[in-house]
DNA sequence: TAAAATCCTAACTAAACCACTCGGGAATGT
DNA sequence: ACATTCCCGAGTGGTTTAGTTAGGATTTTA
């Protein structure tokens, strides 16, 4: 159940964008801070801009910026973007569902559903900028408080 | 965030053989209802031999029956000895924890601790008994009805 | 006691995936 | 013009996954 180095780095590069509100950071910078290689942070703020969480600058004084307001960047989005599904089995997956010739009857599926559910619950409702504000214990389910 | 086939099938194994408790079942039989190939599946039952959840008789008339009650058989467990750690990252994991440079004001941290939480909180309140009654509607968190 | 059924053990492998690296091109500011 | 920066596509070494292959050990049954 391990996330991967993809969707890990991209969350990472978001929060220092997320700290300098507005300023242009280069690649560089933004590896120096996330340890991440520079060209491979270099192939996932591309896909980032791609996605439309981020936009560039190119030429001398330039690199990268947040497109939205860090509220409005959802990271259950980011992970499933950059990561792929939240689901664990392609069998309750929204996103790319695929179908297994035991579903019919599957004692499992409402498990993996409620996995899905649970991580899903837990990823859409945290932005960017409850990270950044470290907002977390607001996380709740059902009104009930949750950590 | 994926599980893998070790994980599913070791479940479905364990499904089939709840389903006769008591009886003595050949993993042909087991492989027949799962759709695991056989020799791929023999590695899984000796796996979850080995862990303490089934046992097994050699010989004509031998095969695989479970070791516990099926209420006694954690699925949380299953998963963490099959599949390996909950967490999504090692920073995160009770089980293989694994340090990380960035750790100490990470704003990313408490996020996959959140993760791994309610992922446990699911699957170590699921027994393989719940499984086999469909009885995961029972599953609450803060008191709280969950699905 | 021989044969058949079954589990046990270890090694092997093909394909996919991951986490990068490398080389060069295109735009922009000074 | 030149330095700086992003853009793009291909390559690569290692690990993991999902099995396969081959043969051995134990038990029941005839």
């Amino acid at each position: 159940m391990k996330i991967s180095s993809r969707g890990e780095y991209s969350l990472r590069a978001l929060i220092v964008l997320g700290r300098h509100n507005d300023q242009v950071i280069p690649i560089s910078e933004i590896a120096a801070q996330t340890l991440v290689p520079v060209h491979y942070l270099e192939q996932i703020l591309l896909q980032l801009k791609m996605h439309g969480f981020v936009k560039s600058k190119r030429g001398a004084q330039g690199g990268y910026t947040l497109r939205k307001q860090p509220e409005e960047i959802c990271i259950g989005e980011v992970v499933r973007k950059l990561e792929g599904p939240l689901a664990p089995m392609g069998c309750v997956s929204l996103t790319s569902y695929e179908s297994c010739p035991l579903e019919q009857n599957c004692l499992l599926k409402p498990l993996w559903g409620l996995i899905r559910d649970t991580i899903a619950q837990v990823l859409d409702n945290t932005t960017l900028g409850d990270l950044l504000t470290g907002n977390l214990e607001m996380q709740r389910i059902g009104g009930v408080t949750y950590v």
